[in-house]
RNA sequence: CUGCCCGUAGCUCAACCGGAUAGAGCACCAGUUUUCUAAACUGGGGGUUACAGGUUCGAUUCCUGUCGGGCAGGCCA
């Protein structure tokens, strides 16, 4: 539709002026409803091309548009808008587009089938998953059924930290867990973990349990001293809880990259020389440093310890050479905004390899920390100090959809308070429960209605008219706009929001008529017009990765 | 001290990358059911968009400064 209106509005433009570029052109959805279906501020920014007022201008523009079926008025508004007014006959065609493409209605093509990938999550294996994990994972695969949606081939990835210091950290605090040293005595490791899920895995790995991680076994040895075994054990046993998590938040990658691969198959070693061959280290301090400075960072940074190993950001580094080799020129990654410091020596790293990578390769999604809120107090989320909400605890609780809603519904740069209590509370009014009864509420008129759905297809000459169909009616016509915005400006939670609305546009239509009345040709279009809002609602629901009950 | 993010109704948050009268939900007040699910609907009050300047036809949005909150500034990740 909006493609419609800039087609007849540049037929215009050409006359007038020489642009030969449509994208000057606008169109807007008006806020207002008074001002139509659409709106553009086009008279506005010719107004001093062609020295004249931005109403002369829209004057003029009304006199030489070509006509459509699909619009029934245009008006000159305010200081030059032209509001653009649909056709009952466009209605009709939005509603049977739907009805048309069932689970496709939305869906675009812009991405033309281009590879991109998509990193989340990405926790170290080194504890349970929690809120704020799920905040990312709610985010980063929501962004990956969007870009799906719009045409992508999307590649869903997971790096795991298994390899440096946290993870010896790990193995130092089971050590101490298998040594009965409580986590207040001295002798417990300083900045060691202190969750009860450490003694957990201490207590299997002295039984010598099994634990299946990936497809692969692996079998405690039992012996305090066996160091390796300890952390091969420990990863394996988070992985594994880790993985259950995800799958109880129905998120699931199709690529695991592992930081200790990239060791085995000497890539960090490569990467190392590679840096050095290109004159972007030196020596300080027994210790080899990357000028990340000479590509904007505010200093440089030790990239060798006087140890001999490498800090984090090389594998870093070098698992984004991987990404790029593997061929994505797109690359998003979702993080927490507490990493962003990452973000310029990974990109100054990717640079100094001289492998022409873009500057602002890959892109990052950085959201902010979640303050969580349980009987009036607040939660401080410490994996060291183990007081700990953990994304089970919270599914268990409130439930996987409601969980994947409140943490998508926010912009990921604001800092969101999560209420557990009202989150979970049955009684309340909770969005999600919100949308999905509105779902709920029209299968259940049609059920009851008992005909064939698919017969279902609006007349060309019918004319809609109550405010709550034409009110319905543009949500529906809006959603493939905010499927394709969403997707473009890497924000999620506009699909939240939107499905709040369309849902109550839908349950303010269901109070106002009944469907399931006597009259067959209106009933006919009243349920026409139902099950392409369900369409809407169902496939919404679903780009969040929430259930759409038939009944609840 | 420096960098990044944020500051919008009592609370939680939107606002289509400069547009028209800044919108929802919760909470509060008053109503709606012999009807396809009242987990719903209808109406009402509530705002100097932290503050002060600047840019222009026009600013919640862009720029500068101040105040306030969060996160970073490890040879941790």
């Amino acid at each position: 539709m909006k493609a419609h209106l800039t087609e007849l509005l540049f037929s215009v433009v050409k006359q007038i002026t020489d642009y030969t570029d449509s994208s000057i052109i606008i169109i807007d959805r008006p806020k207002i409803i008074s001002h139509g279906d659409f709106s553009t501020n086009l008279c506005l920014i010719l107004s001093k091309k062609l020295k004249k007022s931005p109403r002369d201008v829209a004057a003029i523009i009304l006199d030489k548009i070509p006509p459509s079926d699909l619009i029934t008025k245009i008006e000159i508004a305010g200081a030059g808008f032209l509001n653009f007014f649909l056709s009952s006959k466009a209605n009709n065609v939005i509603i049977n587009s739907a009805l048309n493409l069932k689970n496709d209605y939305g869906k675009n093509q812009t991405g033309n089938h281009q590879k991109i990938q998509i990193e989340f999550v990405s926790a170290n294996p080194t504890g349970p998953l929690h809120i704020g994990h799920g905040r990312g994972a709610a985010i980063g695969d929501c962004l990956a059924r969007l870009f799906e949606a719009s045409g992508w081939i999307v590649t869903r990835e997971f790096y795991y930290n298994d390899a440096g210091e946290q993870i010896n950290n790990l193995a130092r605090s089971v050590k101490a867990s298998c040594q009965n040293i409580p986590t207040d005595d001295p002798k417990f490791p300083s900045d060691g973990y202190h969750g009860e899920y450490i003694n957990e895995i201490a207590k299997d790995f002295l039984s010598m349990e099994t634990i299946e991680c990936q497809g692969e076994s692996i079998k405690a040895s039992g012996k305090i001293k066996d160091t390796k075994s300890m952390q091969e054990f420990s990863v394996a046993y988070l992985r594994n809880e880790q993985d259950q998590d995800l799958i109880a938040f129905r998120t699931k990658f199709d690529v695991y990259s592992l930081e200790s691969s990239f060791y085995e198959n000497g890539k960090v070693e490569k990467v190392v020389n590679t840096l050095i061959k290109e004159g972007h280290t030196y020596e300080k301090d027994g210790a080899l440093w990357l000028k990340t400075t000479n590509f904007g960072d505010d200093k440089d940074r030790v990239m060798q310890k006087t140890d001999g190993s490498y800090t984090y950001f090389i594998p870093d580094v070098t698992y984004h050479l991987d990404k790029w080799e593997r061929g994505f020129k797109k690359v998003i990654n979702e993080q927490g905004a507490d990493h962003h410091s990452t973000i310029s020596r990974v990109r100054a790293g990717l640079q100094g390899l001289n492998k022409n990578i873009p500057k602002d390769w890959p892109e990052y999604v950085l959201h902010q920390m979640i303050t969580v809120i349980k009987g009036n107090k607040e939660i401080k989320i410490s994996k060291r100090a183990g007081s700990y909400l953990t994304l089970r605890e919270l599914i268990n609780e409130v439930g996987c959809d409601a969980t994947r809603y409140f943490l998508v519904a926010r912009r990921p740069d604001s800092q969101l308070v999560f209420d557990v209590d009202l989150a979970k509370s049955q009684n309340n009014n909770n969005p999600v429960f919100y949308i999905q009864y509105a779902h709920a509420r029209i299968s259940k008129v049609l059920e009851q209605w008992g005909g064939d759905i698919s017969t279902l297809k609006l007349d060309d000459s019918f004319t809609f008219d109550s405010q709550a169909e034409l009110k319905l009616i543009k949500s529906i016509g809006i959603y493939p706009e905010i499927v394709l915005q969403a997707t473009n400006e890497l924000a999620p939670h506009q699909i939240a929001n939107f499905l709040k609305d369309c849902a109550a546009e839908l349950h303010s239509y269901y109070n106002d008529s009944k469907f399931l009345v006597e009259d067959e040709k209106i009933k006919i279009a009243r349920l026409s017009l139902i099950n392409s809002a369900k369409y809407v609602l169902r496939n919404g629901l679903h780009l969040l990765g929430i259930e759409a009950p038939q009944k609840m």
